[in-house]
DNA sequence: TTTAGAGGCGAACACCGTTCGTGTCAAGTA
DNA sequence: TACTTGACACGAACGGTGTTCGCCTCTAAA
């Protein structure tokens, strides 16, 4: 049964000898005696950067710290809230301003790049984050900013409300889609994310230009122009038009 | 072992009793030579929206269709084609009209609305499509609508490429998240979205309400109306955000 | 010194996607 | 008519997955 040879595994370091049968092994001296939620938590973080979601695995984090899937379930209840736990221990990275509502617009534009640098640089933890809601502590700090920006600059609460949703689902949907186009280029085995995108980009307007021009005239006239921005200027620019259309709302338009 | 047992339930048929060993069962008169890739599309969204995208296995749709998990293989590369095959099948019936550039943006809302009434009613499918880049025949039809129209509507290439890419993000993201909903509804054994929707929400409120004032002001002093618009509400004002916002862009603004 | 309980963890359960190799059958060719 | 070829069906297996059970050890309170 190979499930045993891997429990076996456990027995050893990473680099050091199988101990001797012979040594009767009395545990090492004092050791173990750790694992606690914020190592879980922690280990679980640098196999989601270094490795990406799918390496992701219960057992993958438990010989991380030199133990056995069963041990992690003491203090985490299930894949799911260690990955809500790692998402908001990502978003502890968030650095926040003073709030300032008279530069309102600035601030949030400032708070939505800093997001989105902290979720791109965690590549995957956002494909875990769709669904959480805010309920750890710094969902609720940065929700906070938010809400009290919007409010503090004159908008109505319940449309304060609609606005931190919808905010949040662009800044995570589109995290989202970052983490997939990065899985995809690991199982290419690409590690550079400007070949990436030129190769990539290129495939859509070799197959775009296969396309019927008669059904797709639109399409088939513009390929250059639908390939020719990266993930970067698609954020930004639907950053601006969100904003542009928060503008509007604001009591001083 | 179970799979041996699972597997032999490819001999019966739903509901009749097992063939008696010395029958040499010749093998059906002339069945099975079915198994198309349609037939397969088919029943993988059958399962999806009976029972949701955690149940889509490819076991689960062999056994749909009385055979094994390697006979999908023939006709469908992975898992993950299959995915793109039932997300174009969905957005096949997507209805479009006659293009009208002058009622752009009306067009372009009940195009949304069209959208988000497909994606919603096979509840699943977003799950499989944040990733998927417009390939399918049916993704390549809609997206000759929306393009069109901002191109004939007078707008620039480039710019028209960056609204399709953020509006289909936006309307694949919600449902996604919708999707996500969905499933915890089904996990916790209800079936009326309203129910859910209040439960949830009130749960949400519960948990805010124990918040410290001192730390969250703002989320502290709105619960009520942080929590009082469903799905459909979110959705509808993140859509009109993004109309207005695109309808300054236009050239007769 | 004894006891209660928390945590570590090997083994197993019931799944999953995918591949391999064999078997069967229909159509094409001699 | 007989033979060959190739497409497809599919049982079995491989190497994973999340999670639970039950036993064991060790710490801390009584």
């Amino acid at each position: 049964m190979s499930s045993t040879v891997f429990g076996m595994d456990r027995t050893r370091t990473t680099d050091d000898v199988p101990v001797p049968p012979w040594r009767k092994s009395r545990r090492q001296p004092q050791p173990k005696r750790q694992l606690s939620q914020d190592l879980i938590v922690e280990a679980g973080l640098g196999i989601l950067d270094a490795e990406g979601f799918d390496a992701l695995s219960m057992r993958r984090v438990a010989q991380e710290l030199d133990t056995g899937p069963a041990s992690l379930y003491a203090h985490v209840a299930n894949k799911e809230e260690l990955l809500e736990l790692i998402y908001d221990r990502v978003l502890g990275e968030i650095r926040l301003p003073e709030r300032d509502p008279a530069r309102w617009k600035e601030q949030l534009r400032a708070y939505c790049l800093e997001v989105h640098r902290v979720l791109g640089s965690h590549s995957d933890v956002a494909r875990a984050a769709l669904a959480s809601i805010p309920t750890g502590p710094n969902s609720l700090r940065t929700g906070e900013f938010v809400y009290g920006l919007l409010i503090e600059a004159g908008m109505d609460p319940r449309e304060a409300s609609l606005v931190l949703d919808r905010l949040s689902l662009y800044l995570i949907g589109d995290a989202y889609e970052g983490s997939l186009h990065r899985a995809r280029m690991r199982a290419a085995g690409m590690s550079d994310p400007q070949e990436y995108f030129e190769r990539f980009s290129g495939q859509i307007a070799t197959y775009y230009r296969a396309l019927p021009a008669s059904t797709f005239p639109h399409l088939r006239r513009h390929i250059d122009e639908l390939v020719a921005d990266d993930g970067e200027n698609r954020f930004m620019y639907g950053l601006e038009l969100l904003l542009d259309g928060l503008e509007q709302r604001m009591p001083g338009a």
